[in-house]
This record gives C-alpha cells, structure tokens and sequence, in this order.
DNA sequence: CTGAAAGCGCTTACAG
DNA sequence: CTGAAAGCGCTTACAG
C-alpha cells in the first residue's frame, strides 16, 4: 500500500548524521548534541519514522516485552491486579503479552513457550505452577519470573502475594470473635481457595469450633454458584450461622437467594466473601470479605522487576499481606 | 546464567544440515525431506533450542502478534470477546498484545504507536476511535485494522459488531409491545451507550410514546450505580414503570436497591440490563437483557483475519446481530 | 559527542 | 529437497 516504512537510516540520512547516533538519541537523548537532537527530531517528524521494536529487540537483547499468564479474564479476580500491571508496565515503556492459560493451567506449558520464544524481559503468573518440570524450565531459562497472589515457600524466581492460609485463619479468628458458631465454607475448587479453607478450618477446631460443613463449586466461581450453594444448605444436617465463600461473587449469588427465601441476612444467616470486589461494598447489605491490594501488588510487581532491570539484587518474597473487612453481612 | 541460548546454526550443525533447511523444516515441515526432518527434531530436542521469534519478525516482515485495545478489563463488558479473541488467535500461533487505553481513550494514541512500532499483523479494537487524524493515520498504516463491538457506516478498514441504535430501538419496541407506558434510561457517559439511548428515544417517541426521563452514570458502569440510580428515580416527577439500564451490572445494582425498598420487580417496577452477561440469567429475579454474541464476534473477527492472511479480499462490515433475551424481570 | 563496522538470529529468493 | 548468501533494521563496543 504505502512506499516502504522509513528507517533509521533514512532518518540520519536527513539529519545528515549517523545512524548510530540517531539511535543514540532515540535510546539516551541525553548524549547527543542538543543541535543535533533537534535535526534528528525534525528528520523523524518528517519522515514519519517509527522505530521497529523488532529489530530493536533483537539487537540489544531485550525486548521489552513481559508475559502475563492468567487463567481467564472474563470473570477473574485477578482483574483488578492485572489491570494495574498492564497500567504500569505501559508507562515505563513495556509492551505486555496478555495469554490465557484457562482452567487447570491446561495451556500453561504452551504459552510459557511462546513467552520464552518472542523472548519476554519477564514473565508474570497470577495461577499457580505446579508441575516440577515446569517450575524447573522457568528457573533454568534465566529470565526473570514473578509469581503473584499467592507467596509460596520456594518461588521459582521471585513472588509478590500474600499466605492463603493466614487469609484463612484470620477470618477465621474474625467470625469467632463476633460469636458464630457454626461455619459453612462453599469452596471453589483452587489450590487457593483450597488453602484458604485449609488455614480456616485448622484454626477454627483449633479454637475449640465444631468442623466446618462445606460445599465444593467449580472455577472460575461466578453469581449463580451463590444461589446453587443457598439450596444446598437445605442438605445440611445442621444449619449453619454464617456461610464464608470463597469469592464475593458467591456471596452476592447467595444472599440474593437467601433474600428471596425470605432469610434476612444476616440477622438469620451471615455471609462473608472474598476479594473485596468493588460491588461487596455496594451490596444491601454490604458484604464483609477480604481485601487484597491489587494496585499494590502490582506496584510491587514493577519495583522488583525495575530492580532487576538495574542489576539490583531485589527480594524473593514480597508479602503485600490481606485486611478482612468488617461489613454488614458477618 | 545459563549459556547462551542455542541457535539455528547449532540445531544445523547438530543435524547435518545447513540453517536454511531448519527454517524450513520449524515454518513448513512438508517441504523437507522425512529422514532430514527427523534429524533435525533430534537436534532440537538435544540443543533444546527455542525460536527466536523476534528475529523471525524481522526476517519475514511478519510478527504474529496482534493488538487488542480495550479501554478496560477490571468491569468490561467486552472482556467475553476479548477471552475468546485471545484464545482463538493463541490457536493460531498468534501473541496478543493487551493495550488499556482507559477512560475516555485518553492512551488511545499511545497504545496505537507502540502497536505500529511492534509491527503488529493486526489491531483489533473494541474502543470508539473518534478523531479523524488518528483514523487516517490507522488507515495510512497499511496494517489490518479491526473495529469490534460497533458498526460504523465507513469503517477504518474492517467491521465486526451491530448497530447499538437499532439495538435500541428493538428494545423500544420489545418494551411497548409489553405493555411498558413510561420508560427511565439509565445511561453511561459512552458513545455506544449514547446511541442504543438514541434509537430507544426516537423508537419510543415515533410510536407515540412520551419522551423517557433519563439519568447518566460514568463509565465504566458498576453495580453502585444501579443503586444510586435507583434513588435518584425519586427524584422524577411521574414514577417510571420500567427503569432501560445501559448494563446489566446498573440492572442488578437498582433491582437489589429496590426490593431493599420494599419494591417488587417487576409487578411494581420493571428493569432491563444489557449484555446478557451469565449473572443476568441468575439473577432473582432473572434479567431481561440484550445478548452480544461474544464468542460470534470472536470467530467472525479471525475468519477476516485469516481472509486478510490468505490475501482474499473480505468483507469490511460483519453484521453480528443481537437479540433481546425476554426474561422476569421486564 | 559522533561514525564505521560488526553483529543480533532468523528468512527467502536463487540456483542447483 | 537442500545450500550459500544477502538482507531484515536496529544496537553497541571501539576508536577518535
């Protein structure tokens, strides 16, 4: 269609100057002649000249390129981080590879081979790795590798979350001091969600509770799981005083059932929820839930990578920590 | 850390054979010999060799990555499309690129010169692009443009979406034939938004019909504000009998607000969303809704993708259609 | 502060 | 079916 893409060349070639120090002035401004910056403003301004990251990648050897592996995003709690990510990394001038690794991480092996070929600066997970061979591939490669939400023992690289567990048990602790009594967890089903039960029900029996009843739905949790999850607890022996999901979607599914029962929440049935999504704090009632900073983790996220980038020796763990959030509905 | 990464040339040598015969063998396997591809899939497997792709882009003058521009994903009602747009394009061998543009488009330009500087082979977006430099730049560019989501009468270059007036107006249509007298539109500040409101009024008014109050909300559009839109009906001087909310989030926010209010919906007040989002179909009372068929979007915007890649000519408008989903709650 | 030249790791006509 | 060679468009020591 249009004559071929101008080049570095042609820039210098106008500026009547290297292309050497065209590139120069495009890399560090700051180390070539301000006359000369400003013919080689003027040259790229007329030439229409836009750099070809292609060719820039591949010969300084770094591509300014970062990965981020998420299982999904049409219903992820992770939105909130990535978003904030993908915000921050633009600004410092980085492209990012969004890819999708869908339920159970079953294209996680694919992508992080993609991520490696175009070969990415970073590469970040919000799911977790479980395989061995994979974790093993990823520390092997040499890129820098960021594991977030969760804070494992032994991150493959680096990790920028917060202990599930302790999440879990701090609720936990929370729900004993306001006086409920008989716990019900509907749980997605994620190594997440699955600690997060883990740390709860450990402390509440460690606390002198009954064991919890619980209540097992797929991922990613949704609304409707809330509904489905208030009908199974006519199932229940007992019935419970207060519900813990394991997302705020589920507990806004559940106490709109619950409503339309004719329960008033939470006088006859409290619910918390997870995640401190935006509408937990719009809900009637309000929803009381677990707050994690995604804005922060992201932060985090660009402070370790900008470390490395400099040759920083920068910190495996950065716990950015969870609040439980005090709301009407617990 | 590691060595250096192995090279074409080393697969080569370990193989046998010259480079070129590597290329051909990773870009089209049936054009080499069978013995001297098995040869090669050894070397790969013992060097462990991964393609470089950026310089693969440079050498073909073709990158395989493709720009997605959203203004969002924390609350978007296109992150279904943009789910199945990655997925589909992932499966074609393809990278996404994820730009947010944000509120208003504001980064628009930024984003679309970071996409032209990685030679995308496409953008795709979901975003209105208004100002008509920044079209005539996208269509000077030469590259593949896709708009998604709208229609417009002369599109940048290709079209995939549905006329948000008509969609409107078949509500209008949908709602009178239901016996709807006095219609409220809640609306968020967006151009899409604007004109379904549009086709809504002019339908509405042109089958005699009085002209609907409205109210306007800021994008992106959330839960909270279906409940602060529902207190703002007091407001009105005739109470509406049907509340046309520009999302289905807006819809559950002011049908949870207002049977707070003592208020049933909808034998004494009627809602409507728009989307079609999972939650509608799971909500108490379910939501009348408009479907966008995401998935539909998804595969029409990669089938011109792949007309483009093949050089056939294709079409420049796809009309997707939508289709009001008649459910409790209106 | 600037230039000449080599190199980054591939692909692709061209020739055989 | 395969190879030698030029080229894609940049960056970056090295030298001045």
């Amino acid at each position: 269609m249009a004559a071929r893409n101008p080049r570095l060349d042609d820039v210098a070639a106008l500026a009547g100057v290297s292309a050497a120090t065209v590139s120069r002035y495009l890399n560090s401004p700051e180390v070539v002649a301000a006359a000369t910056g400003a013919r080689i403003r003027e040259a790229i301004e007329q030439t229409g000249y836009v750099q070809n990251l292609a060719a820039t990648a591949l010969a300084s050897n770094r591509s300014r390129l970062i990965a981020v592996l998420v299982p999904d995003i049409a219903q992820s709690i992770f939105n909130d981080t990535v978003e904030a990510m993908i915000d921050e990394l633009a600004t410092d001038g980085n492209s990012v590879m969004l890819s999708l690794t869908g339920p159970d991480n079953h294209r996680l092996v694919r992508e992080i081979n993609m991520a490696l070929a175009r070969r990415v600066d970073a590469i970040i997970l919000t799911g977790i790795v479980s395989e061995p061979e994979t974790r093993a591939r990823l520390r092997s490669s040499g890129i820098t590798v960021v594991e977030t939400w969760g804070l494992p023992e032994d991150p493959i690289d680096i990790a920028v979350g917060f202990s599930h567990r302790e999440a879990g048990e701090e609720l936990a602790r929370f729900l004993r001091q306001r006086g409920y009594r008989r716990p019900h967890l509907v749980v997605p089903k994620s190594t997440r969600s699955e600690r997060r039960a883990g740390g709860f029900i450990a402390r509440w029996m460690h606390d002198g509770g009954p064991e919890p009843t619980r209540f097992d739905v797929n991922v990613p949790s949704h609304f409707g799981q809330g509904r489905l999850s208030y009908r199974a607890l006519a199932d229940l022996p007992e019935r419970p005083d207060i519900v813990v999901c394991g997302s705020d979607w589920i507990a806004q599914g559940l106490i709109v059932e619950a409503q339309a029962a004719g329960i008033r929440v939470p006088d006859q049935l409290a619910v918390t929820g997870f995640g401190n999504l935006r509408m937990a704090g719009d809900m009637r009632p309000t929803i009381t839930s677990v707050d994690v900073d995604g804005a922060r983790i992201a932060r985090e996220v660009m402070r370790v990578l900008r470390g490395r980038a400099a040759g920083a020796d920068v910190e495996t763990r950065v716990d950015v920590g969870f609040r439980v959030i005090a709301r009407e509905s617990a």
